[in-house]
DNA sequence: TTACAAAACTAACGGTTATTAGTTTTTGAT
DNA sequence: ATCAAAAACTAATAACCGTTAGTTTTGTAA
């Protein structure tokens, strides 16, 4: 009957979103029972309902926060003053510390967004579209400037945030790598390329 | 009553495997019922089991096939005589075409290998890690021949296999992109970068 | 036409799921 | 110490899950 604990600044549903993101992540959406999800927590799992509305409320929570984070932040990298090159590289480096420091969320966002529900399966393939769209423009532009290659502006963009989002399978080399030469290492492959 | 529709030269197994791959991309393995799989195929569930031996056996089937076609090629293609870069490059390619013909299994095989039951889990895992050191050797020959730039040759492959994997956001936009633009283009990024 | 095997069916099993209802305990402010 | 609100509990629900058993239908070869 202990409460579940939370950290300061924080409410129970805090909690409880932040244990579920890292269920989500390890087992999937699907596969993730509110009792396990209970039981980390140190609770019977119809306490929840307490704190939240619905196993998807909870989903959608991990989700929305996370898309959000990301649009914003391309945003306010957009309207800055320098070159088309020095925004992408500080978007990919954004996106590399994201996947990083907030990997259950993002993972669980990344990989988990198919089941959330109508109409909020909507709402979070438009942020999707949205953050993609803005780095699409993005390469356009450093296209008509000569900045970067005649590349298809789609393909280019798919290739970055594959590659950065595939920085959920880095976790086992955490060891060997350094956050730094990861960074830079993908940064460079990604703006100038593998070969000599 | 009607029976399965087999194609010729295959089994009935084999188009519950076909039409498993297609749910379990859709739907996931975990959120996809034998009952939905045995609608798809316009039969009941427990019809399904005089071909198959469980559910589990179908996402085995699926991740093995996938896996062992990926080893072999690149097994086939390190043994050339090619330059490092040539090879790199016929691996790419050869990643992103399984990707666009073989869709649903390679999906599946890659998003959905952790509902794998031990041993094949780790068998999988193992096949995952070969397909790797495999590429990781590659690059690091050409480092060291003064083809490739000395970057972590983990952070390469990473980048490389995490972009060509992200093709299976691609369908939508199949309409604008040849696959013959998508090809050329993402091998170009990867090998030679986006900047002029 | 008969006979056998393959492949479908119906009915049912025990188990798990998310969630609700109703009750008791804990906490914190007066 | 008292009282109300917050948060835990137990018990139970209907729905769905993979799978088995036993039976009937279908297709094919003799």
């Amino acid at each position: 009957m202990a409460k579940i604990i939370t950290q300061k600044n924080g409410t129970r549903k805090d909690v409880i979103i932040q244990k579920a993101a890292a269920l989500y992540k390890s087992k999937s959406y699907t596969a993730a029972s509110m009792r396990e999800l209970a039981e980390s927590l140190g609770v019977e799992a119809p306490s929840l309902y307490n704190h939240i509305g619905s196993k998807g409320e909870l989903l959608e929570a991990i989700c929305f926060r996370t898309g959000n984070r990301f649009i914003d932040q391309v945003r306010l990298i957009s309207e800055g003053e320098e070159s088309i090159v020095q925004k992408l590289e500080a978007i990919i480096r954004f996106h590399i510390r994201m996947m990083l420091e907030n990997f259950d969320e993002v993972f669980v966002a990344n990989h988990e967004w198919k089941h959330l529900q109508e109409p909020f399966l909507s709402d979070f393939l438009n942020i999707r579209r949205t953050y993609e769209k803005s780095i699409i423009d993005l390469i356009q532009q450093g296209i008509d400037r000569g900045e970067i290659k005649p590349l298809n502006p789609y393909v280019a963009v798919l290739t970055i945030l594959s590659a950065v989002r595939g920085l959920e399978f880095w976790q086992r080399n955490k060891k060997n790598v350094s956050q730094q030469v990861l960074e830079n290492d993908m940064v460079n492959h990604l703006l100038n390329g593998l070969t000599t």
